[in-house]
DNA sequence: CTTCTGTCTATTGTAGATAAAAGACAGAAG
DNA sequence: CTTCTGTCTTTTATCTACAATAGACAGAAG
């Protein structure tokens, strides 16, 4: 087993949505360039397809025979790739388990625990480590920073410094930028919540991300849009593991977002300023409750 | 060769420098913290100097036989870590050699130029991607970013956030805090060098770092000090790159940092943050006056 | 009863091998 | 003459193996 099939399964999924579309298939390089895989790998697609005579397949000519059954589909636990797998392993035990700070990390042992081989789990680890959660002991184990008090502390004091210079940026972004657009988009989507907010309140986790994403990428400044993922990462799996009052947390955060929303179209800096301020406020006050 | 032994090859080199001190050398375990290394290692190190003649080991008696020479010592080139090796080839190819930004790297290329694993090579890339200078594109080669303009500018944008913030909070560190030690000690090298500035000239780039870093760990953030790590390597490979008029440009910088220093012993943070201002001001002016 | 040494085991760092995926090139089809 | 397909080569992702290193434990020495 050296590399897991896993784009072409993924891939071959996701072309299974496009025959709904279309009776004959693009080309190769086409379909390719869709599915955001390589030639090699559509050819394998095409094959299989072919195989489950799901496609006549003839050099340029690509009919759809039948519609896909969802027997035809891969299952999606062997679509997700290996690091994905290794991510959700590892957070789960360290952010649901009872995973003390100053804990050691074994490679061995988490790679078994995965059914994965050691160098998947050792880069991962290595990737994971500029989240700030874990650090090596030079030819030894990785000790467990822990998810505690002080992490939340020095994570939210430099969002917070990266989004408020963010924001300052985002109000002088001229007229025509597409930013705008997208704003007024999630401003849309904010609304459409809240008017629903009993069922949807779920859906708030992806929005935040959404809209914070949004301010950080215009600071154009690639190690404040990069430091987005840490913040990004934490907030993922802290809303997945913190469920507690989600529904008034969240209806709260959507009032923020929308006085920051419209802050930011004001174009006014004072005004942004301080919303960002009193949004970040509330948020890190979130953060921090959830933590013993 | 499953794993090098420099491990080994550094730390018997620096035990042959304690022969000097002593007669009779310390016990296992003392003589691994004093190194750095496990037991395992020591008595490796115990074994070789017993077999060239250097001591006469038995048990706990380890009588130092005669001096060291030249020729006992291990080569350097066999004592630096595989990773140094690789950082050392890498940044050599891509700051000195013609690197244009776009320019794709392949792993297995730089391991068979360095003379290893593309393991080796591949998680050294992960590492080092973030420092921002490349990118990986999934199942595909990583891309250099390039040590451009646009660079410079985001990470002096950081630097100097990271850096004010974390000069506002020196000053208001305690009177027993040992920073204000480690200040003084380093104002007084600054002076030595200053004093004898033809010759010492290119003490400057440690002494810098060494300024620096002791400012942005009074932040107590992991962040903002693992963040100097970014900076602490662009600068190093600067300087030793770009060596036109260092003499002058380095005995500016200390005077600046004499300024700077100066204004965080005042504990006056107005005038803590005007020199820090000027000084990252013409730190910066300096970095991107070497990028074409 | 503390600290050391001898011995043994477990884990990390690195190389090498292999399937998956990307990508190059020439000739075919439009 | 542009875009496609067939074929082939190169590179990446991942596993396995093994030496170097760390670390554990029991008995020895003080």
């Amino acid at each position: 087993m050296a590399k897991q099939n896993t784009v072409f399964k993924d891939a071959f999924n996701r072309c299974l949505e496009l025959f709904a579309e279309t009776a004959t298939l693009p080309s190769e390089p086409e379909l390719g360039q869709a599915l955001g895989v390589s030639r090699t790998t559509v050819r394998a697609i095409l094959t299989r397809c072919e195989e489950l005579s799901l496609i006549a397949w003839d050099k340029r000519s690509k009919t759809v025979l039948r519609n896909p059954e969802p027997s035809d589909y891969f299952p999606s636990e062997e679509t997700d790739s290996l690091a994905e797998r290794i991510e959700r392993s590892f957070m789960r035990r360290i952010l649901a388990g009872g995973a003390e700070p100053g804990m050691q990390i074994n490679e061995l042992e988490l790679a078994r625990e995965i059914g994965t081989g050691t160098t998947s789990v050792r880069e991962f680890l290595i990737r994971f480590s500029r989240f700030g959660l874990i650090e090596k002991r030079p030819n030894s184990h990785w000790v467990l920073k822990g998810f505690t008090r002080e992490f939340a502390l020095e994570l939210t004091e430099v969002r917070e410094m990266f989004e408020l210079r963010s924001a300052a940026r985002f109000v002088s972004l001229p007229e025509e930028d597409p930013a705008w657009e997208e704003l007024r988009t999630i401003e849309a989507v904010h609304r459409e919540i809240l008017a629903a907010i009993d069922e949807r309140y779920g859906e708030f986790s992806e929005l935040d991300e959404r809209l914070h994403l949004l301010v950080h990428k215009s600071s154009s400044n690639r190690f404040i849009i990069d430091f987005y993922d840490v913040i990004a990462i934490v907030f993922h799996y802290h809303y997945q593991w913190n469920k507690a009052n989600a529904r008034e947390r969240n209806a709260r955060a959507l009032e923020e977002h929308l006085d920051y929303i419209a802050a930011l179209q004001s174009r006014d800096p004072m005004s942004a300023e301080q919303a960002c301020r009193r949004h970040l406020k509330s948020a890190r006050e979130t953060l921090l409750q959830s933590i013993p």
